[in-house]
DNA sequence: GAATGTAGTTAGGCTTATCTAACATATATT
DNA sequence: AATATATGTTAGATAAGCCTAACTACATTC
């Protein structure tokens, strides 16, 4: 007696909570074999009540299977819930690390916030902004470099014709072999 | 008989829902002279009713100053929160539109999800990273030039190679008269 | 197999933000 | 001034998501 929730009656949008927690029931399956109200309650840092409750409205929605002191399994559709925000995480969190150079714990934190938030149009642009960065090196890395030293540097414009410069050298030496021709200062 | 609310007993955090009023309150000030229950209705989509609530809520909490019937008017403590939701507001939209090239209408509607759930300290990063960017131009345009082709051919890394050339000799024609020696094959 | 402890549920309450319906005030129009 | 239209308020309902307190089920272990 599964609710099907495939076109039976306009079923309302998940709200972000309920995203949180198949996110979190989610990972919890790739960590270990029997999930439980008691896990799922202390990854959400809330009581099992709330866990209970939620449930039943998942499993309601046909997003978990879900008996009274069983344990708990996605259904195929709660997966794909799951899977998802756990991707847009991942994406944000790569971002904020990785490009903005943020700290762990503090992107981490950012990151649960904004999962929800983004749509997935957004977030593929994020995704091939970071992809962008990192997999072409010879533009991408020596530019993040002059990005962090800013970063550090603070806002100096009159520093960018310096950076130019200075990215010149980093990018001959990238390039090695090409056939562009820059005169070296030897440096690295 | 202001509700004063410095210092007087550990006052319970914004919620992003009042930042929003807070906001959209800042913004019709500087739209208008007067400020009635009915714009601030209309702004945020919600029933006058909602509005009156919010208000009644805002003024105990010394955000607006608001007396039945009378204008709408924001406390400078009411103001410097709607100011600031406005100001990340600002930021992320940015960043969607000028470097994501993100549509504007739904780079905003993005916007307006995101300005609560980033820390003040997250977005000074994007600030930065997005000025960055915009006031370094021979590193930065032409960097972002890049990535907006990217956009359109997709994911592939074999091209960043000749990217890179590409971008050594736009690079070159930008730099001009610096020390930098690169053959140009008398593009533009 | 009865006692105990852990895990889970039910019941009921709170808060925030929203709504509709009905009533109240203020403003404009004749 | 009397009435009509706008705007605004109050009252009461609803939905989510959370909580505590009290009860129940399961699993050990003696």
């Amino acid at each position: 007696m599964v609710t099907s929730n495939k076109d039976s009656m306009a079923e309302k949008p998940l709200t972000s909570v309920m995203e949180d927690y198949l996110e979190a029931i989610f990972d919890l399956d790739q960590e270990k074999k029997f999930i439980r109200v008691k896990d799922i309650a202390k990854r959400m840092d809330v009581k099992m009540p709330t866990v209970s409750s939620m449930l039943k409205t998942l499993n309601g929605r046909g997003l978990v299977n879900y008996e009274k002191y069983e344990y708990v399994e996605l259904t195929k559709d709660g997966e794909d819930v799951g899977k998802e925000i756990r991707r847009r995480h991942e994406v944000f969190l790569k971002f904020l690390t990785e490009i903005l150079e943020i700290e762990f714990d503090i992107a981490n934190a950012e990151a649960c916030k904004m999962e929800h938030t983004l749509s997935s149009a957004t977030l593929d642009r994020l995704t091939g902004f970071v992809e962008f960065i990192q997999t072409c090196p010879r533009v991408g890395e020596s530019w993040l470099q002059y990005f962090k030293e800013y970063l550090v540097d603070g806002h100096r414009p009159e520093k960018c014709q310096a950076r130019s410069q200075t990215f010149s050298r980093e990018f001959e030496s990238q390039v090695q072999a090409q056939e562009v021709r820059t005169r070296s200062d030897g440096q690295s």
